[in-house]
DNA sequence: CCAAAAGTGTTCTACCTACACCCATGG
DNA sequence: CCATGGGTGTAGGTAGAACACTTTTGG
C-alpha cells in the first residue's frame, strides 16, 4: 500500500473504488470490520482502488488481505454504487478539509478529485483468525456489531444494508459457515449463525435434519466441554463436499 | 448523444462504462438487442458512459431509452465486469485501427484510453414496442436470437451469459412477463416465455395453477382468434398487483 | 438438586407432481 | 372430418412445519 497519495493515484483507476463489507460472527453476533479515518471521527468500510494491472476481483482480495491478513476466503461482488453524490455524514469539502489538516497542506496537490463509482464486495471471515490492521490514513480498525454501526462516511451504511440483503439471498442457495465459524463447532452454534443472519428462529430438530441432509457436515466424536448443560457434539465441514455444495447449490427452506 | 468523441469523453466518466443486455421475446424465442460497429464486422451490446451529473442507474436508463425508445421499464444491475483485459474477438489495437479508418485520422486525438470497468444491466422489454436505433458509431441495431449471438466485441458474450443467469435467478423470486409480453396474451404464451427463459417444459395445468395463485393476472372475456385450434383466453397483468408481487416476491417452484 | 441447554422422532399438512379426456377452431 | 392445441380437476407423494420429553452438565 502506498503512503503517498499521488503515487497511489497514478497506479490506480481513479473513478472506480472497491469497498468490502467484511462479516464476522462472534458470541452470537454478526459483525462488520470498520476503519476510523485519521483526524476525523468518521468510520468507513475498508476499501481502495484497483491497480492498473489488476482485476476488480483481485483488488477486492488484496484489500481484504491487507485489512484482515486473510486470503482464499469467500468474497463476492454484490452491487456497484453509482450515485452522483455518495457523501453523507460529511460533505466532500468537509472531509477533504479535515484530511488536509491531519496530513498537511499539499496532501492533495496535483490530485484532481472526480466522482467515484464503487464496486461493493462482501466477505465472510472467521472472526478469531482476523487481526484487524488500519492502513496509512486510518488509525483504528475494529469489529462492530451490526446493530451498533454508527453513521458512516460516504454511502457505506447503504452498502452494509445491501450487503446484508445479498448475504441473506446467498444463504438461501449456498451453504454458509465454512468461512464464518471456527474449524469445529456445535450444531446450536451453526444454527445461531443462520438465525442471526436471517433474523429469525428455527426449530432445533428441523434445522439439524435439513443441514445434515446437505451432506457437508462431519459429526465428530468430541463434545464441547465446560458448558453448564449437556455437552453438545462438535461438527466440522467436509471441505470437498462443502465446495461441491457451493457449486451445485442447496435449498435452505425453513 | 454526442457526435464528437472528445466532447463526449469530457462530459463522462472515462473509466466506467455501462452495458445493457436488452431481452425481448418474440415468436417463442428469447432475443437480445445488438449493435454493429461502423467499419467493422463486430457486434456489441448497447452501452455508453455515465455523464458527470448522472447516476449509473440513470445512465443505464438513458442508454436503454436511446436504443429502444422505451422508458419506465424493468432494468436491473447484475454484475460489474472488471477484468484487466476485456477485449476478445479484436484486440484493443485492432479495434482502434479499424475505427480510425472509418472515422478518419485524428478521431482519437487528445483522448487517452484507459482501462474501463463496465457495469452490466439487463432489461426486459416488449418486443413490438421497440424501434431499434443505431447510434453515431454503429450502423445497425437489431434483435438476435439468443442461440445465434455471434462472437461479440469486448467481453460481451460473457455479459450475456451472466445476464441470463441473473434473469433465471430473478424469475424464481419475482414475476416476469409484464415488460416482455404485449398487453394481452394467452396462458400458453406466458408459459412459453417461462419455458424459454428457464429452458425446460412445464405441465400446462400446474403452470396455470401456480401463476394464477400469484393473483397478478386478470382473465379477460376475450379469446385469441385466428388460430387453428381451440381459441385460448386472453389475460392481462393487473399492474398494481404485479408491482406488489415484485416487492413482496413470489416463489416460482416447479 | 436445580437450571440451562442439547439430544432425539413422529405426525400432520400443504404444496408440488403426475396424469387424461374433451372441446373448439381452421383448414 | 381431421389435426392441432387449449381448457380443465384429482389423487398421491414428498418435503416442510409443528411439536415434548429426556439427558447431561456445572454450579
Amino acid at each position: 500500500m502506498e503512503h503517498n497519495l499521488r503515487d497511489y493515484f497514478e497506479k490506480t483507476l481513479k473513478e472506480v473504488a472497491i469497498d468490502c463489507v467484511i462479516f464476522g460472527f462472534h458470541a452470537g453476533e454478526l459483525k462488520v470490520l470498520l476503519l476510523k479515518w485519521k483526524g476525523t471521527d468518521g468510520w468507513s468500510l475498508p476499501g481502495g482502488h484497483i491497480l492498473l494491472d489488476e482485476s476488480a476481483n483481485d483488488a477486492a482480495n488484496r484489500i481484504l488481505m491487507e485489512r484482515t491478513g486473510l486470503g482464499e476466503i469467500f468474497l463476492q461482488q454484490y452491487y456497484t454504487f453509482g450515485a452522483v453524490n455518495r457523501y453523507t455524514h460529511y460533505s466532500e469539502a468537509e472531509l477533504l478539509e479535515k484530511l488536509e489538516i491531519t496530513f498537511g497542506k499539499g496532501f492533495f496537490e496535483g490530485i484532481i478529485f472526480r466522482r467515484t463509482v464503487s464496486i461493493g464486495y462482501f466477505a465472510l471471515v472467521e472472526f478469531d483468525q482476523v487481526s484487524p490492521a488500519p492502513d496509512w490514513f486510518t488509525d483504528e480498525c475494529r469489529w462492530w456489531n451490526l446493530a451498533d454501526v454508527p453513521a458512516l462516511l460516504f454511502d457505506h451504511n447503504e452498502m452494509i444494508e445491501r450487503a446484508l440483503t445479498a448475504l441473506r439471498q446467498h444463504i438461501r442457495n449456498q451453504p454458509v459457515g465454512y468461512n464464518l465459524l471456527p474449524e469445529k463447532f456445535t450444531m446450536p452454534e451453526l444454527q445461531r449463525l443462520y438465525e442471526t443472519i436471517l433474523d429469525r428462529q428455527f426449530d432445533r430438530r428441523n434445522f439439524q435434519k435439513l443441514l445434515m441432509s446437505y451432506d457437508i457436515l462431519e459429526k465428530l466424536d468430541e463434545k464441547r466441554v465446560g458448558v453448564a448443560n449437556k455437552s453438545p457434539f462438535l461438527y466440522r465441514f467436509d471441505k470437498l463436499k462443502y465446495e461441491r455444495a457451493m457449486e451445485t447449490g442447496v435449498a435452505f427452506s425453513m
